[in-house]
DNA sequence: CTTGACCTTGACGTTGACGTCAAGGCTTAG
DNA sequence: CTAAGCCTTGACGTCAACGTCAAGGTCAAG
């Protein structure tokens, strides 16, 4: 299929495509017109991407588990490097989440001293 | 003081105070000589500034802080506008909360699946 | 033959808060 | 006189993941 068709079936845009085969997560045959060529397993790859994206990854993290893919491996996370990238994520998002919870009780310590009994309002913590 | 001084005593670059007046955060008295000068309500105002951006506010966040120390008040959270400010940013925060858990939980997840017995070394939630 | 729907590469725009030159003016100490 | 240390404006660079033209090639249908 034409990158179009990928596009479609993936649910991303040509542009995406276009810049994934630019960082190197995405491989095309090419015709002798000179327009990309693609197969089932690079639907597989850009639905890994995605969804490694949609759960806050980027697309350096997505690297080992196309790697994998491309590597025979039914699934991305099926190497030991894609189960490294979850680790760090899971250590990363942990920190994320302590620093939000500071500036969480700063903020609301904050709205407390500026307007006593506001916190009320605010449907927090409980 | 010229802007070297007041950079030093707030703790930032020259070049972000400059930035701070180009967004109307800041503003300055002009020597004869074309010197930017400050007096101390200026270090009050970077100050401000600077504990907001460190709690996850944007300068556009600081605006009505600013304002309102600038309308004569000791402090920059003594005004509505900025109470409704903090108000925003806890909601902001508590959906980057409830976000974060979702994505962790799915991470959590695909790593389990990937590598069963994997989370029991990542020091997790218990 | 021409329209229209595809495709190509190239390159600038977006967002926030500055960092980092570049080129030059002012002031003071030696 | 000159070096040192301030200051000025202007303008490009950074980071991610594309969006959005621009200019043009390809191919099947009418």
């Amino acid at each position: 299929m034409r990158i179009g068709e990928l596009a479609r079936r993936a649910g991303v845009s040509t542009r995406a495509l276009r810049y994934y085969e630019q960082q190197g997560l995405l491989a095309a045959r090419r015709t002798s017109n000179g327009y990309r060529e693609y197969d089932e397993s690079d639907v597989k790859v850009v639905a890994e991407i995605r969804s490694l994206i949609t759960v806050g990854f980027t697309l350096e993290d997505a690297r080992p588990f196309v790697e994998c893919l491309r590597a025979g491996n039914d699934a991305g996370n099926a190497c030991p490097e894609s189960v490294e990238v979850y680790r760090r994520k899971l250590a990363e998002i942990d920190e994320q989440i302590r620093t939000l919870f500071g500036r969480r009780a700063e903020v609301a310590a904050q709205l407390a001293e500026a307007c006593p009994g506001c916190a009320l309002r605010t449907g927090g913590t409980t």
